[in-house]
DNA sequence: CCTTGACCTTCCAGTTTATGGAAGGTCCAT
DNA sequence: ATGGACCTTCCATAAACTGGAAGGTCAAGG
């Protein structure tokens, strides 16, 4: 499987995938005779995974810590374990921060005629969330 | 009030509202005469919106339409609410992949031991979820 | 066999969204 | 009137890409 191909089975570009493994975040890919990258699916999981994490907001660097507690399955679970918990506490905050902003658009949009009428009151909402 | 109570009243460093300012995401600041920056309470509530908006993900360009909406009320009040509806999708699109996420992590924790045992299978479901 | 087009390679430059620090002006309390 | 905590501008650096040039590779068709 050639970069293009894992681009498109990952969603991570073919130039991000290069960014990535030269900012060591993924280890170097094996290379054919003539020197093109070649993925197996098991990096094409941690494209998708690093893909996903990235888009909620979570840092590189962030990404690259659990990327190496999976690569070092000796580590202690605790530690995983841990991370992971710790994690979990940032979702559940992203999540009610959103479900705040969510509120704050629909209160919006349903205060709003959806027609011409230029009184939309409810953009005063948007900082107080 | 200058930048600095600004900064701790919104939760955006002083530093980024004077990026923010030479941007244009928000309007130049009055000025005292020797030259500091002065901000309302009105300022502080644009400027929370921008801090919320930013840490869930939106770019700075999808604030600025939301603040040009905000601004300018005179737009049709059908353009203010389908741009909240689109970001309404974004936002649950957004939060389903967090839940996704989240699951992930959960299985995780609750498959590992919390101890030493280094046998914790579920860094392979990361990849997945 | 050779060409054509879609791949791939590296390298360097630019973008977005800040952040850090230097050099210097301002404000206020002692 | 002087110290320290503010503020100012400007320039450099960072993180995380993104685009483009210059050139190598591969598979298909003539």
């Amino acid at each position: 499987m050639n970069i293009g191909e894992a681009a498109k089975a990952s969603g991570v570009p073919a130039k991000t995938i290069r960014y990535y493994e030269s900012v060591n975040l993924i280890p170097p890919a094996h290379r054919t005779d003539s020197g093109y990258r070649t993925y197996e699916p098991a990096d094409i999981e941690r494209l998708s995974f690093i893909q996903r994490s990235r888009s909620l907001g979570f840092s590189v660097r962030d990404v690259g810590k659990l990327l190496d507690l999976w690569n070092d399955r000796s580590r202690a679970s605790a530690e995983v374990k841990a991370l992971a918990t710790s994690h979990m506490t940032e979702i559940d905050q992203k999540i009610a921060e959103l479900r705040s902003m969510r509120k704050t658009l629909k209160d919006l949009s349903e205060h709003c005629h959806g027609d011409d009428r230029p009184d939309c009151p409810i953009l005063d909402g948007l900082a107080g969330g």
